[in-house]
DNA sequence: TTAGGGTTAG
């Protein structure tokens, strides 16, 4: 058997990985000059991997040390495919092995670390075709059975979408061992069998830290988020290592279950047990703050972060833009912009949001415009939705409806429910009736639109077409989804859907609610009746109003958490005007504030008013829709 | 010197 005979790295290359800018490396590359240890070609090719391995921003420095070296290494020419393909332009990974492929050098030829990077380049550009060549070209070399070529093919098929091929892969794994076993485990996962996923880390004979990430992770992105939780406790009763992966992990199945105590146990347990604190945990901690509604510790998160990326800010600026404050989060924009973070697709869609919840048209028109003249960043369907959704709260419909038949694509449904909102929002039937004929060419079982159009009728008082709309309904089938919220007491999750009394202090909160509606009498509030009459669902006629399912979690919310804790209430519909301004009246009646998140954003209440725009507020009767940035 | 798990929107 050929022995390798191994080089310790020099220990001035060493000092390398301690450096945290280009130019103390390049002082350490004059000195490796000076003293001639980078005529070794082993040294030199030690030196220009650490460069390039050390940040992906260096490879253009390792690309110029390269060219002045006529034969490369098959080490060097690996790490540079390595580093290609963690970059942002990794096809440059075949540069480098078409310099093995026809290397000068006759002893050069690719071996599996060559091909273990390669595939995760072509994982990276989902490259379908390229992939399938490699995987040829592993055949063709005789790697076909390494662990860690097969771990990677397993990686790259995932990526690409094919779960057959993982298996053939796997399946061609004399003994898969524990890493390529979890790499198959997280494919499955990611292409959607994870109950397969589950069979196979339920029948593992032995399972690390990584595997039980990668479990929960996989529960965590397909949505099953309670799942998720559950792997967690049970990763935890077992004392299995919980780092800093599994804390974004958890927090990230939070914020989607919007379980706001339990993402506080994460931080508390993160500070306690000091667990490394990476940017994309500070990352989670920001986004699971902000989605849960407790903007103010976000931003405490945010800026206690020592190091923060187009992640963080993105999440912060998103944070604070879906709790109301649009201008703080143009704010925010703006200092990430100072600290020459460059913005992507996602962080725009933050900022139009900022824009449109404070009615700052003119100035979302010139961030909207600027995503391709500064940042060279197309727009895509979710940008232009935005931007129709900011001149619709405005009140400029006309100019919301030349903006979609201005779109460079086909407008998507969300362009058209937006301008549809504002329909609602300011009264207009005709353009309601395109808006709605368009959703409905477009989804034909869109129940949003239907009430939508049917709620503009009824406030022209137009019964029958009110009732014709709710015939086609039926003829085609179309169900109206019902309200619904949830609200966490004690750790406990409660959910109320409408219509429903199945909950056991079900009579307790009719009280309550009975209470509030006397309390709300007098003080003088009149609801708007309107919706109650013009509501498509026979059964939620009657009663309708006071029994929506936001206002039934709020009045359990008051009797069963005590003190001065907020009531943070979630439903899946957007909150409906009277339940708006009743939740308004409570927090000033019954002293508490009340925060509800509805399918669009955060709605907070306190002392009567809603918490950032009482001043827009003041200046409308307070039934009296729309109310510029509240909606 | 190589392989498996993580963050922003929708």
């Amino acid at each position: 058997m050929k022995s390798v005979k191994r080089i310790a790295k020099h220990p001035t290359i060493s000092l390398l990985n301690s450096c945290t800018t280009l130019k103390e490396m390049k002082q350490i590359h004059a000195q490796l000059v000076v003293k001639g240890i980078l005529n070794n070609p082993h040294f030199h090719g030690q030196f220009v991997a650490t460069i390039a391995l050390h940040n992906t921003t260096n490879l253009d420095y390792a690309n110029k040390l390269l060219n002045h070296n006529n034969n490369p290494t098959l080490f060097t020419l690996n790490s540079m495919i390595r580093a290609y393909s963690k970059s942002s332009t990794p096809s440059k990974s075949f540069h480098f092995y078409a310099n093995i492929l026809h290397s000068n050098n006759n002893n050069l030829s690719p071996d599996n670390y060559t091909f273990t990077f390669l595939v995760r380049t072509c994982a990276q550009l989902q490259a379908h075709v390229t992939g399938l060549c490699v995987h040829g070209a592993v055949i063709k070399h005789g790697f076909e059975l390494d662990p860690h070529v097969q771990t990677g093919l397993v990686f790259m098929y995932a990526e690409l979408g094919c779960l057959s091929s993982c298996h053939n892969v796997f399946d061609g794994a004399v003994e898969p061992d524990l890493v390529t076993q979890t790499a198959m485990l997280n494919a499955c996962a990611k292409c959607g069998d994870i109950d397969f996923a589950r069979k196979m880390f339920d029948e593992m004979p032995e399972r690390d830290h990584v595997t039980w990430n990668a479990m929960i992770a996989g529960y965590a992105q397909c949505g099953r988020s309670r799942e998720a939780l559950d792997v967690f406790h049970l990763m935890q009763m077992e004392g299995v290592k919980l780092n800093e992966v599994s804390m974004v992990l958890v927090l990230s199945a939070c914020t989607h279950l919007q379980v706001l105590d339990h993402g506080r146990w994460v931080h508390a347990y993160v500070e306690r047990y000091k667990v490394r604190m990476t940017v994309t945990l500070g990352t989670a901690l920001v986004d699971m703050y902000a989605k849960c509604g407790n903007v103010d510790r976000a931003m405490q998160v945010f800026w206690g972060m020592k190091e923060r990326n187009v992640y963080t800010w993105s999440s912060a600026i998103g944070g604070l833009a879906m709790n109301g404050f649009g201008e703080e989060s143009l704010d925010l924009f703006n200092d990430m912009k100072r600290e020459g973070v460059q913005p992507n697709g996602i962080t725009f869609i933050s900022v139009l949001k900022g824009c449109s919840v404070v009615g700052l048209v003119e100035e979302g028109r010139k961030h909207f415009d600027s995503m391709r003249n500064v940042y060279g960043i197309g727009p895509q369907l979710e940008h232009y939705g935005l931007m129709v959704d900011m001149y619709g709260r405005a009140g400029r419909l006309k100019e919301a409806l030349n903006f979609i038949n201005s779109m460079p694509m086909r407008p998507h449904v969300g362009a058209w429910s937006a301008l549809l909102h504002a329909c609602r929002m300011y009264k207009n039937k005709e353009l309601g009736e395109i808006a709605q004929r368009k959703i409905v060419e477009l989804e034909d079982k869109n129940d949003g639109a239907y009430v939508l159009l049917s709620n503009i009728y009824a406030d022209y008082k137009n019964w029958e077409s009110v009732s014709s709309l709710r015939q086609t309904m039926k003829a085609k089938g179309v169900k109206k989804l019902p309200g619904c919220s949830v609200i966490e007491v004690d750790g406990e999750v409660h959910e109320f859907i409408v219509g429903d009394k199945s909950h056991p202090r079900y009579d307790e909160i009719e009280m309550k609610l009975e209470e509030i509606s006397k309390c709300l009498r007098l003080s003088g509030y009149v609801a708007n009746t309107n919706p109650v009459l013009f509501d498509i669902e026979e059964e939620e006629k009657e009663d309708a109003l006071s029994k929506h399912s936001e206002k039934v979690a709020i009045a359990f919310g008051l009797i069963s958490l005590k003190g001065v804790v907020p009531i943070r209430v979630v439903m899946n519909l957007r909150i409906c005007w009277d339940c708006h301004n009743v939740a308004k009246m409570i927090s000033k009646i019954f002293n508490r504030e009340i925060i509800v998140r509805d399918r669009n954003r955060f709605h907070h209440f306190k002392d009567g008013f809603v918490k950032n725009v009482q001043v827009l507020w003041l200046s409308f009767t307070f039934w009296y829709p729309p109310i510029r940035g509240e909606y």
